[in-house]
DNA sequence: AATCGAGGCAACCGCGAGCGG
DNA sequence: ACCGCTCGCGGTTGCCTCGAT
């Protein structure tokens, strides 16, 4: 038996509200509040609408301060930074900016800043340069001045902050002396600590961490230092990146480094790519190709922006690991 | 002017978490 | 401890608009 609906789905209207409705609603809950009970809401306000439609109307429409479009670069940079170490939790990245709501700013993001991202008109925002972090402290959601705190950090729930996907918070793990990150094909380790069909799998930025040429270099034991775009997969596939791409700026940067390593996260054409202020791209291939140049599956830092890998699960991974971070 | 496709956005769906009985 | 109910979240869908042909 499967799950009782949330409402008789026959006898409730669907689809876009209309201006009655919208007012309706919204004299209902400005007079009598939510009640605690959006289930029960509709009826009462007189609305044919499942409650959840109510709820979902009222938060990303009716409420007041609702901000909609023109996100502003500030707002940009919090989105890009906050995605690229927590992933798409658009309910906390929400939060940190006042008047967008979840529903907002996940399609902000999916329509426009990751092009945006990847066609390097926004940058993410590293420890390296942490007094312009938009990653902020602090809760009051009107209290734009976090958008330049000086000294940041981001509080996840507790439950979020001992999830080993989240192995610990980028201030705990920017101070990390030393965190395995790569290691080669044969003992499936890529960056760490999360794992993808047993490959450990984190990314720089989830780790509060700057990832330079020279510590891939170091890690990979290869001298890297001249050699700007780096194809080290099994295959020997050469890559070539979208000229004039900041991101992908390929032989254009020699602090930029494309990583094939052949192994890893499903399929030996998976790629990754620090660029030179050490941000992680990650390119899943379906298939293998000469042809690396589909923007569309460059994805910076965090195997969560892929929903094909939403099966990540921590695995083997206790506190005392974490904490040696 | 008509058609088609892509992009953007609002709304829906299903699941997990949390809470109260 | 268990169960049922509601809330909140993230992913997905579908409609509308707009630009290109």
């Amino acid at each position: 038996m499967g799950r009782a609906p949330c409402c008789d789905k026959a006898n409730v209207k669907r689809g876009p509200w209309s201006p009655e409705e919208d007012a309706t609603l919204k004299r209902y809950v400005e007079t009598h509040g939510t009640g605690g009970n959006w289930i029960a809401l509709p009826q009462k306000a007189g609305l044919k609408r499942c409650g959840k439609s109510c709820r979902l109307r009222w938060l990303n429409y009716l409420r007041p301060d609702i901000k909609h479009g023109n996100f502003t670069e500030d707002e940009d940079h919090v989105i890009c930074t906050l995605y690229s170490q927590i992933g798409s939790r658009w309910s906390i990245i929400a939060s940190r900016l006042p008047g967008r709501t979840d529903n907002d700013v996940k399609n902000y993001w999916n329509t426009k800043l990751k092009k945006k991202l990847l066609a390097g008109k926004v940058s993410l925002l590293t420890s390296n340069n942490a007094n312009n972090s938009p990653i902020i402290s602090g809760s009051n959601p009107t209290d734009t001045n976090h958008l330049h705190d000086s000294n940041p950090s981001i509080s996840l729930p507790k439950s979020e902050a001992c999830d080993p996907q989240y192995p610990a918070s980028p201030t705990q793990l920017s101070s990390s002396p030393s965190m395995p990150l790569l290691t080669d094909h044969h003992d499936h380790i890529a960056y760490g600590l999360s794992t993808v069909n047993n490959h450990h799998f984190i990314p720089p930025h989830s780790a509060g961490m700057s990832f330079t040429s020279s510590t891939v270099s170091h890690q990979l034991g290869t001298s890297l230092k001249n050699s700007p775009v780096l194809t080290s997969s099994q295959e020997g596939s050469s890559v070539t990146l979208p000229a004039g791409n900041n991101v992908n700026g390929g032989v254009e940067d020699a602090d930029q480094i494309l990583m094939d390593f052949g192994f890893g996260i499903g399929d030996p054409c998976d790629q990754y790519y620090v660029n030179n202020n050490g941000t992680l791209w990650y390119n899943h291939q379906e298939k293998a190709t000469s042809h690396h140049d589909d923007l569309s599956n460059w994805y910076p830092s965090l195997l969560a922006a892929d929903s094909s890998y939403a099966d990540i699960k921590p695995q083997g991974l206790n506190q005392s690991v974490i904490n040696q971070y």
